[in-house]
DNA sequence: CATGCCGATCAATCATAGTG
DNA sequence: TCACTATGATTGATCGGCAT
């Protein structure tokens, strides 16, 4: 509560705090990054993986429109080709980077709904 | 904004705590590995069966979990406590066992 | 050497269950 | 009955590894 910022300052181990193993550290983002500087770069504009400086990675909610096209397209078409990323991403307003990542994710989440259906005897398990 | 409410009927609705059981088995490997809580998918499987819930939800805990422990851990100190003791396993260098009796160096 | 995909994670957020 | 916290699940986005 109160959003004190506290980033843990291992104070010692007054009584048996184990210790800061690297895992609990400000994780992610630190070890490197790639970035683009040549000029001829495949995807639009965004090239720029965070971390260091700007367009740090906000969690963009995609509105339901959006979500509805790219749903639409993934059931067309469970990958996509370039030129269809490029079209994609004019018309919902997102990088080829952001419909790039959400395929790869909605296959993800795709095989793993496949999976949990292919058990399930019957009467599956869920059903009140 | 209110375009995006159309989330209300998500499957994320309807959820149910685990089982004392469950929790006990998930916290008793948390704190017995916590300088390394990334289970194998194997372990996930054995937790998974000892907790009697799925291997998505074994995951599922330990990401919540980890990202939970770090953002506040005087909050599971006591907890920490208490599963610390039932436990020993806890290989703060399990990598160090193999040179220990060997190389000390990496070669 | 660059780019895409996979698998695992992270981190923020949602929605509900518990608690006082 | 209500505010606040605890917790399981969802998901946009990153990281490392591998294939093309």
């Amino acid at each position: 509560t109160k959003t004190a910022p506290s980033k843990a300052n291992l104070s010692a181990n007054a009584s048996l705090t184990k210790q800061i193993f690297p895992w609990m550290k400000e994780s992610r983002q630190n070890s490197k990054q790639k970035n683009s500087s040549p000029s001829t770069e495949t995807c639009s504009g965004e090239k720029s993986p965070p971390g260091s400086s700007a367009s740090k990675r906000a969690r963009t909610a995609y509105t339901s429109a959006q979500l509805v096209e790219l749903e639409k397209e993934f059931h067309f078409n469970r990958y996509l080709c370039r030129p269809r990323r490029v079209e994609m991403a004019n018309l919902l307003n997102l990088s080829e980077r952001q419909i790039k990542i959400w395929f790869q994710n909605r296959r993800m989440k795709y095989k793993k709904d496949q999976k949990s259906k292919g058990m399930g005897s019957s009467s599956g398990g869920p059903s009140p | 904004v209110m375009i995006l409410r159309s989330r209300f009927l998500d499957a994320r609705r309807k959820r149910r705590n685990f089982s004392k059981q469950a929790t006990e088995v998930l916290n008793e490997y948390f704190y017995s590995h916590l300088s390394n809580p990334y289970p194998s998918e194997e372990a996930k499987e054995e937790l998974a069966k000892k907790g009697g819930i799925t291997v998505s939800q074994v995951s599922n805990w330990f990401g919540n979990k980890r990202i939970r422990y770090k953002k506040n851990m005087g909050k599971f100190q006591e907890e920490a406590n208490i599963y610390a003791a039932k436990t020993a396993v806890d290989a703060t260098n399990v990598v160090a066992q193999g040179n220990q009796a060997n190389s000390p160096s990496t070669p």
